[in-house]
DNA sequence: GCCAGACGATTAACATGTTAAGTGATTGCG
DNA sequence: CGCAATCACTTAACATGTTAATCGTCTGGC
């Protein structure tokens, strides 16, 4: 089956291993864990950013659509798209700041604490089983080194893509 | 500041605090990761997966198009869009394999490899940054972890949503 | 009060993620 | 051979990610 038709190409830079990439890494390890929540959330026609959504209502009560977006880790077009239609479903309610027009307040509706009661259930069951088998222990650890690299990353100055540097 | 117009809503469900969810964590280390490099392969017209499907090619040679959606870790549909994109842009190309018209063989053409060579430097000096300031010891434990991760909830049975088994 | 600039949120446009369905080619079995 | 099942890949449809532009609203200087 090793056919010589299959050349290897060379691979002229000596870069990192593919799949030893940080964000790959990330990345793989995310979907590992998301493989098991999203079948349950499909069952209740939720995608997983609209559950982080409601969760972060839940929690937080009525605040403002920037807020949630960051709370929820959502950029502001993904966040609006997806108020409007939690709006449509009745499971969030939006109401205007009277001191400020721009502003938009958000809250949860009681069907939408009804869905959280109902799917958190399951959820809490699959992150509690992962825990077990990963250890809890050492997914604390996983977290604060997350948590690190994250700080690490904010103090990092945002390379420019300019070799020069305009400033005078 | 504190206006007693923002009343709490109660949490009735006592769920873990959202932001230390394990998706939360992971999806904010991996944006942390990738808002550095985003300028550079914009610069280079390049979106991240189609930096990591020329990379994978790269190093891999000549691969068939499922093979090639595994080391990239993307799903089929998204790597047909970008393998047709990246054909009209010369910097790939493919060829049916002859003794099975289904497969498809997919590699990085010289065009590619130019492009590879112009944004690899800046590639890896984020990246060496990024491991200085982090420290090479403790990205090895962080890869570790994730990988431990991911052979842990491969083992994980996919927890079925019924309740009951449809089973004769 | 007026207006330029900043601000909060949305919309637009394009790329990808995700699931389901479709298309053509191959395989295995009778 | 004939054909149903399978396979590799693509399309389709919808949701989100990402950046830029837009649209009201507000703020501050005048």
């Amino acid at each position: 089956m090793t056919s010589a038709t299959r050349s290897r190409a060379p691979a002229k830079i000596p870069m990192r291993d593919f799949s030893q990439s940080l964000p790959m890494s990330l990345l793989r390890a995310r979907e590992g864990v998301m493989r098991h929540f999203r079948p349950s959330l499909r069952a209740h026609d939720l995608t997983e950013q609209q559950w982080r959504i409601l969760r972060a209502l839940a929690a937080s009560g009525e605040i403002e659509v920037t807020e949630l977006a960051r709370l929820a880790f959502l950029l502001g077009p993904s966040l609006s798209r997806i108020l409007r239609d939690l709006e449509e479903r009745k499971l969030i309610a939006r109401q205007l700041l009277k001191t400020d027009l721009r502003r938009n307040i958000v809250s949860i509706t009681a069907k939408g604490l009804k869905l959280i009661e109902v799917v958190a259930p399951t959820s809490e069951a699959i992150y509690g089983e992962m825990t077990r088998r990963f250890g809890a222990r050492k997914l604390a650890e996983l977290h604060a080194m997350l948590h690190e690299l994250e700080l690490c990353l904010q103090a990092m100055p945002a390379s420019d893509t300019d070799d020069a540097d305009p400033a005078d």
